[in-house]
DNA sequence: ACCTGAACACCGTTCAAGT
DNA sequence: ACCTGAACACCGTTCAAGT
């Protein structure tokens, strides 16, 4: 009773032990964490804004997780694309975090550092600028959508037997087994807005 | 104090006044519920199976304010591009409600049949087994993604003071004003994809 | 069948009291 | 500064009691 020589928690352990949670039980509550902490519910406090802020030290731990490295490739696209992966991988590694965040979106320093960056390939790529924060939306949609789809249970992909849809069924059963129906959706997702930038830049901009 | 000659609830009126607050709040509590239905809490769990029975209801107005009509329409990419329009229209008309049915995508009957009907487009257009349902989720995660960006606060996209990115504040500049960001990279995602679809079908599919 | 009032378990949060 | 124990308002849900 009272306080310990050295402090039992540091903000660090929170948010582990909240993504540990996440991660088995897809949400987290207060208490929950502190049991698993061994600790009281408001010692939390006072190490975290509330719950808020424990879903914020998450949304922090994802953006850290993205690797920023492929923005120093070149030619734009190649740098576009693998950014894009990566970014979409730090998702994949904890996809039940993904509807927790989704209400709005990763806008940390790294994130927006990596735009920065982004816009600016864009830019020195010949992109006209009214058209540079659609594209870095559309991308954006692109990797949240896919990531929610990540959290989705196969389940949600299955016909229920009343339900008479024969084509569908033949579809869902002609799917490469095994290989990520979630992936290659991304796959071709990202490919098709990667074409379409390409084609866009060789319509408008360029060096001409 | 007891039953009334006429009932005071029902599902539709337990929907419809959901949708009010989400519309209002960006979500509901069954209390609030309640005080605005002018009835007691535990009168509402007469009528609908729990809170998660009322956001079915609200899944489910959303799955029934789509138009299926587009699906009519000929040829193939014609078709699908006006039934996306549609399908994410819907879900335009009630951003807020976005986040709280984004955990699970729409599964209604109406859905369902309307994917069968994608489905037979998609196949008697000639489009190889394997893919179908890759192209299916692709643009179902376009959709969502875009939604998400529907519920998000514009205030996301804005550059903190304390953070130097003269390149992206320069591109949220150049947006064409009142234009909504949203509704461009919605178009724009679409319009990749299907220009995707099409060329998928000239070099795997097709008459040949 | 449908509404009420009371109850229960649980959650997020605060705060005075201790070291 | 950091942890505890107790407290508070609120939420989702249940249920016996009434008509």
């Amino acid at each position: 009773v009272g306080r310990p020589r050295k402090a039992l928690l540091d903000r660090d352990r929170i948010a582990a032990t909240a993504m540990e949670l996440v991660d088995e039980y897809g949400d987290f509550t207060v208490p929950e964490l502190a049991r698993r902490l061994g600790v009281q519910t408001a010692s939390v406090y006072h190490h975290v804004d509330g719950r808020t802020g424990i879903v914020e030290l998450l949304r922090v731990r994802i953006g850290e997780a993205i690797d920023y490295a492929p923005l120093e490739l070149r030619p734009w696209d190649v740098a576009l694309e693998a950014f894009m992966r990566s970014y979409r991988a730090a998702f994949a590694a904890h996809p039940r975090l993904v509807p927790l965040l989704a209400t709005t979106p990763i806008r940390d320093a790294g994130i927006l550092a990596a735009y920065e960056r982004i816009v600016a390939v864009l830019d020195d790529a010949g992109f006209p600028a009214p058209v540079i924060m659609t594209a870095l939306t559309a991308l954006e949609n692109l990797v949240l959508g896919s990531a929610l789809d990540l959290a989705a249970p196969e389940v949600m992909w299955e016909v229920p037997p009343e339900v008479d849809a024969p084509r569908l069924t033949a579809a869902l059963a002609a799917q490469p087994p095994g290989t990520g129906r979630a992936d290659q959706a991304f796959d071709f997702g990202l490919a098709a807005l990667m074409t379409g930038l390409r084609d866009l830049l060789s319509r408008t901009g360029g060096s001409g």
